[in-house]
DNA sequence: CCCTCTCAAAGTGCATACAGTGTTCTGCAC
DNA sequence: GTGCAGAACACTGTATGCACTTTGAGAGGG
C-alpha cells in the first residue's frame, strides 16, 4: 500500500543486478489525491547507494562488525559522502548497520540468539499470514501458490539447489502476500532480507532438505484445504526444522 | 493544519516523547565484542531532529499529505538541511513520510484501508506474541501484567481516561514483550507509533469502553491460565472491536 | 618492558555552496 | 476571461568545506 518505493530486492543468488523491479509494489488502490500516488520515478543517488550497500552487506562483501569508512566507500562507489550518509540512515532503520556517534556506521553482526529471534519472528509472521490467507486468499492466488510449489518440488527432484532456494523464498513471500496485509508483508521482506546471508544455511544436508520438501507439500495441501489450524502446525514444524538446522550448523555464536 | 484529532492527542500523550524508542534502535544485546556494545552515547543532531519531527507528525502538527520544506523546517528547528534530510530518511523507513524525487518528504496520509491494515498487523503480532508468551513468559512477568491490568481497570472505574489510555498501550506492549522476541516487539512499537494518532479514536463511547475493559479482563485471565487458544480468540475479538470503532468514527476515508 | 601522554592524521557530523528540476507568476494572444 | 509560453523563483539533490572527535604512533618516564 502506500507508495513507498523503498523496495527490497531479491538478488538472491545472482548477486548482481537487482533491477527486476519494485514496480510491483506500486499497486495503488488509493484515491488519486495529493501525492499519495507516485509515478514511475527515477531513482535517486541515495536510493541507488542504499541498494548497493545493502547487497554488499548481505553478500558478505562488507565485514560484519567492521566500520564503514565514508570517504573510502564513497570514492569506490563514485559518490560524495552526502548521499552515502543518507543511504546509511536507511540501512540503519532496516537493521543492517548500527549508527554510533563519531564512529559512523558499523556493519551489524548478529549473535546467534538474535538470528534465532529473527527467524522466529519470520515464522510467526508466516503463521499469522497463513491463517489470514486461509480466510481471504482468492482461489487464483492459491492456485498460483500451488503452481510455484510444484515447480519448486520439481527443482528439488532435479536437485537443482539454486532454483529451489529461489522458489522457496518466493513461496514464503507468496504465502505472506496472500494475507493481503501490506504492513506484515513489508516487514516480512525486511527481516528476510536481513537474514539472507544465513537463511539457507545447512540446507545442503539431504535429510533436512527432504524433510523440508515434505513439509512444503503439507503446507500446500493445508492451504488448499484452507485449514488454518493444520497450516499453523505445519509451519510450526517447518520453523523448528529451520532452527535446528541453524543451531547445528553454527557452532560459532555469530553470523 | 492538523486534523480534528489534534486537540485530542495533545491531551492524550502529554508530550511524553519517544526517547525509549530512539534508544532501542541503538541496542545490541550481544557478546561484548567489537563495536557491538555501545555505551550510553550522546545523541546526534539527526537523531534529535528525527525525534522532533516524529512527534510533530504523530501529534498532527504537520499536515498529512503536505510536503516538508527542508529550508523552512530546518530553520524552525535551528539546524541545517543535512541532518534534517538524514532524519527524513529514517522517518521514511518508519513509514511516516514518503520520499519522492525532487519533491522531498511528504507526510504520509493513511487511507482508511491502510490504517485498518496496520491495525490488523498490530493485532496479528499481538496474537502471535501472546501465544509465545503463554509458553515462555515467566510467572513474574505475568504477575506484572496482572498488576498493570488491575491498575488500568481501576482507572476505568474512576473514568480516568488519560491514565487508562496510557496503561492500555503499555499493556499491549507488555504482552508483546513477554514473547521475548525483540524483533517482533520492535516492529510492534514502530507500527504502534505510526498509529498513535488514531489508536484510541472512539474510545470515548462508554459502551465500547466498557466492552474493551471486559475483554481486557478476559485477556488477563487467559494469560494467567496460559491458555493460548482462548487468548487468541479474545484478542481476535479485541481487534474486531477496535476495527469497528475505527470504522464508525471515520466517515471520511483518510486519517 | 610497559604505561601514558602528546600530537598529528584520519574520520565523522554538520553547514554551506552549487546545480538541476519543479513551480508559479507574468504577459500576451485569442 | 482563458490558455499558453517562458522566465523568475523556490526547492531539492549532491558536492564540498570546516570543526570537532577519535585513533594511533611515537616519545618520555617509570
Amino acid at each position: 500500500m502506500g507508495s513507498r518505493l523503498q523496495a527490497f530486492f531479491f538478488a538472491l543468488d545472482t548477486g548482481e543486478n537487482n533491477f527486476e523491479f519494485a514496480v510491483t509494489l506500486l499497486r495503488g488502490p488509493t484515491a488519486a489525491v495529493d501525492y499519495q500516488e507516485v509515478p514511475i520515478q527515477q531513482r535517486t543517488l541515495h536510493d541507488e547507494v542504499a541498494m548497493r550497500i545493502r547487497d554488499m552487506i548481505v553478500e558478505g562483501r562488507l565485514d560484519p562488525g567492521s566500520r564503514i569508512n565514508e570517504v573510502q566507500l564513497g570514492k569506490s562507489l563514485g559518490v560524495s559522502r552526502t548521499p552515502l550518509r543518507e543511504a546509511l540512515k536507511t540501512l540503519a532503520s532496516e537493521g543492517l548497520v548500527d549508527l554510533v556517534r563519531n564512529k559512523g556506521a558499523i556493519i551489524r553482526k548478529f549473535a546467534l540468539d538474535e538470528t534465532i529471534d529473527m527467524m522466529r519472528a519470520l515464522g510467526a509472521i508466516e503463521q499469522t499470514c497463513a491463517r489470514m490467507a486461509c480466510e481471504i486468499a482468492s482461489d487464483e492466488e492459491i492456485a498460483r501458490f500451488r503452481a510455484t510449489h510444484d515447480e519448486m518440488v520439481a527443482d528439488y527432484e532435479a536437485r537443482n539447489r539454486l532454483a529451489y532456494f529461489k522458489l522457496n523464498q518466493q513461496l514464503h513471500q507468496l504465502l505472506v502476500d496472500m494475507s493481503h496485509n501490506e504492513t506484515l508483508a513489508r516487514f516480512h521482506r525486511t527481516v528476510q532480507e536481513r537474514l539472507r546471508r544465513v537463511r539457507f544455511i545447512g540446507n545442503d544436508k539431504p535429510k533436512i532438505w527432504t524433510e523440508a520438501v515434505k513439509q512444503h507439500i503439507e503446507i500446500a495441501a493445508a492451504l488448499e484445504a484452507r485449514d488454518k489450524e493444520r497450516l499453523h502446525l505445519v509451519l510450526e514444524r517447518h520453523l523448528d526444522l529451520t532452527l535446528n538446522r541453524l543451531q547445528d550448523v553454527s557452532q560459532e555464536s555469530e553470523l
